[in-house]
DNA sequence: TTTTTACTTTAGAATTATTATAAACTAGAA
DNA sequence: TTCTAGTTTATAATAATTCTAAAGTAAAAA
């Protein structure tokens, strides 16, 4: 991902491109493997990898921006915190409670052969397997 | 279910019978279909339903007894409240971001064909399949 | 280039859900 | 009935997140 692919992230979340963002959206989009993150371990992250300061707030408000332009989705997972995840394609979740780890699984990867229809009136949006993990 | 039913449920979960977790119990097992609730649902519904008081920390205290007696379970939902859940069974769900409800599927409803493998050294404790609903 | 404007960062306050505390109360044993 | 361990409760503490408003900055206007 290049200089003008992370502008145009920030763009299409209508934020300027300020030295905290641009940091924040390098970190989280010049990977090549999803990475899944509470906005405290990417605050943690963007202390190490970085020299600038970030105020909580910031990363909050960035993170969210970027949610919203569907540049990042969320997960639920057991617990307090939230979960965000640089995967925005339809896919499913390993969990390992031990380590409050997820690990991405394709949606090819998952067939469903049998599910129920929808409640009167609604129509089915999309389908979650989360797969909990023991040792 | 009768009374002696719901002073088994306190017994098994070590709990004295009191007049709060007496209430408590008998609101959450004296039913037929599941109930799904956070703990503010469930002391708006006690306040309607009874005359008796009850601190907040009372019910937090006594839903985290039976749940750790395994006669509730806990539902991941989106959103920054627990959800408890009245099925204990093995068991799927619908769930209707409108109005924040889940709708139990049964394990039987449900029936997937290919699954990934389990990463190295894990193994699959479960399988949970939650399905959004769209107007 | 300067000036101006609107947007942004930030520290700290506020809010929300939950858990902890410790004093007053009570079920059940003695 | 008395005693004891367990319970309820109001309130304080904590944790995650959101809000606020003052100081700072990017980009448009002059
Ligand atoms: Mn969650
Ligand atoms: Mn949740
Ligand atoms: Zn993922
Ligand atoms: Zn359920």
């Amino acid at each position: 991902m290049k200089k003008e692919d992370i502008l145009k992230k920030l763009r299409s979340s209508g934020l300027r491109p300020t030295k905290q963002r641009v940091e924040i959206a390098k970190f989280l989009f010049e990977r090549d493997k999803t990475f899944h993150f509470t906005v405290e371990s990417l605050e943690n992250h963007l202390a190490k990898k970085t020299t600038c300061k970030f105020a909580l707030a910031t990363i909050y408000n960035t993170v969210h921006a970027f949610k919203k332009a569907g540049h990042l989705s969320e997960v639920d997972v057991r617990g307090k915190k939230t979960y965000f995840d640089t995967n925005i394609t339809d896919h499913h979740h390993f969990y390992d409670n031990e380590t409050s780890e997820l690990i991405d699984i394709d949606a090819s990867e998952v067939v469903i052969q049998k599910i129920p229809k929808a409640p009167n009136g609604k129509k089915i949006k999309n389908v979650e397997v989360f797969i909990n993990l023991k040792n």
